[in-house]
DNA sequence: CGCCATTACGCCTATCGTAATCATA
DNA sequence: TATGATTACGATAGGCGTAATGGCG
C-alpha cells in the first residue's frame, strides 16, 4: 500500500471529488481515480460512492479517512523530523502568468532549483486567475492590482506609476495557514 | 512511499540484519536491500549502519523506527477495523417499500440486528421510488419489475408467474459501478 | 573459506499522462 | 451541453527473483 494512495484518499475525500484533487495533488485525474481503485481493491471495500458529480465517503470510507489522515500526517511529520534542516527541501509549486512567468520568472526558477537539489519546483503559467487554495498552490506570481483576499502578497517588483497612480496595491496574496510542506 | 517498505525497515531493524528479515517476511534478500535503499533515498538520510555482518540502527534510524512502527501498527487496525472480516459491522441504510417492508422485512431486520450487536440498521419504508445513490442508501428491497440501471441487482424471492411472463427481472439494483464492497 | 549484504541481469508488470468514452445535472 | 469520472493506450520506469560480486570474521 503506497502513503501517496492515502493522501489521495483523503485529497479525495475532503475535495468532494475526483477532479479538484486532482488539481491540489498536481497529478493527472486518471491516476487519481486509479489510486482510489487500488486501494479499495487492497481493502476489498469500497470507500468512495462515486456518481459522475463527485464522490461521497461510505461508511467503510469514514472510518478509513481517519486513519488516513493520522496515517499522512505521521508521515509528514517523521519524514520532517528526521530530515536535518538547512537545506531547503520539498515541492513548491508556483503559478505565474503565461506573459510574464517564462520570460522573467524561470530562469529565477531555474538557478534555485540548481542551488537547492532537494527542491522539487513545479510551476504553471496560466493567464487563468488560478485559485491558491483548490488548486494547492504554495504560492502565485500576480502582475498589477489584488482583490482583496485572506491571502498574503508580497511585493517583488517595482510599482509603475500607472499602477500606484489607480490605488496602492493589496498586500494580499499566496497562501494561508500551510505555508511550507514538508 | 510504500507501507511495505515501513514494514519491512521495521523488520530489518528489529530482525538485525537483511537475511532473517527477509526469511520473516518471505520475500528475497535483494528486495528487503533494495526497500531499505529506497527508503533511505526517499528520506535522504541513511537509516541503518549495515555492516556485512548485519544491520544496526543510525540516530535518525532509531527515530524514524517509532514512527515506522506505528504507522504500520495503525494500518493494520485500519484494515482490521475496516474490513467485516466474519462479524458485521458498521451502518447499514435499507429502503423498503411500506406495502411489503413492514410485515415482511422488518422481522428478517430485527433478527439480524440480534445476531450482529456491532450492526446499526437503519430502515426506511417507503412507496416513494428512493434514489439509493443521492439519499445515501446502501441497499434497498424493490418489488416488480425493475428499470435498467447501472446499480446491482440480486433476487431474494420467488419470481411468481405474473413477473416471468412478461420478461426476466433485472439483475440491476443497488449500489452503482464497483459491484462488490466489502 | 563462509556468511552476509549488495548489485547486475532479464522478465514482466505497473505507472503515468493523454485522449477517448460515458454518464449526469 | 458542460462537467466530472472512468478507461483504453503506448511509452517508460520499476518490481521481482536468481545469480554473480564484494567485504569482513
Amino acid at each position: 500500500m503506497d502513503i501517496e494512495d492515502l493522501r489521495t484518499f483523503v485529497e479525495v475525500a475532503d475535495a468532494g471529488g475526483v477532479t479538484p484533487a486532482s488539481r491540489r495533488l498536481g497529478i493527472s485525474k486518471s491516476m487519481v481515480s486509479r489510486r482510489l481503485v487500488r486501494l479499495e481493491a487492497e481493502l476489498s471495500v469500497q470507500l468512495l460512492a462515486r456518481t459522475t458529480r463527485g464522490a461521497a465517503l461510505t461508511e467503510a470510507g469514514a472510518t478509513f479517512r481517519e486513519y488516513a489522515a493520522r496515517v499522512v500526517s505521521e508521515i509528514d511529520v517523521a519524514r520532517e523530523t528526521v530530515l536535518p534542516a538547512g537545506e531547503l527541501r520539498g515541492r513548491l509549486r508556483v503559478a505565474a502568468p503565461l506573459s510574464f512567468g517564462p520570460t522573467h520568472f524561470a530562469p529565477v526558477l531555474a538557478d534555485m532549483a540548481a542551488r537547492h537539489p532537494e527542491l522539487h519546483i513545479h510551476s504553471c503559467y496560466t493567464d487563468r486567475f488560478v485559485d491558491l487554495i483548490s488548486e494547492g498552490y504554495d504560492c502565485a506570481i500576480r502582475v498589477g492590482m489584488l482583490p482583496d483576499s485572506n491571502l498574503i502578497a508580497r511585493r517583488i517588483g517595482p510599482l509603475t506609476e500607472d499602477m500606484w497612480r489607480r490605488r496602492p496595491i493589496s498586500r494580499n496574496m499566496g497562501h494561508p495557514k500551510r505555508p511550507k510542506s514538508s
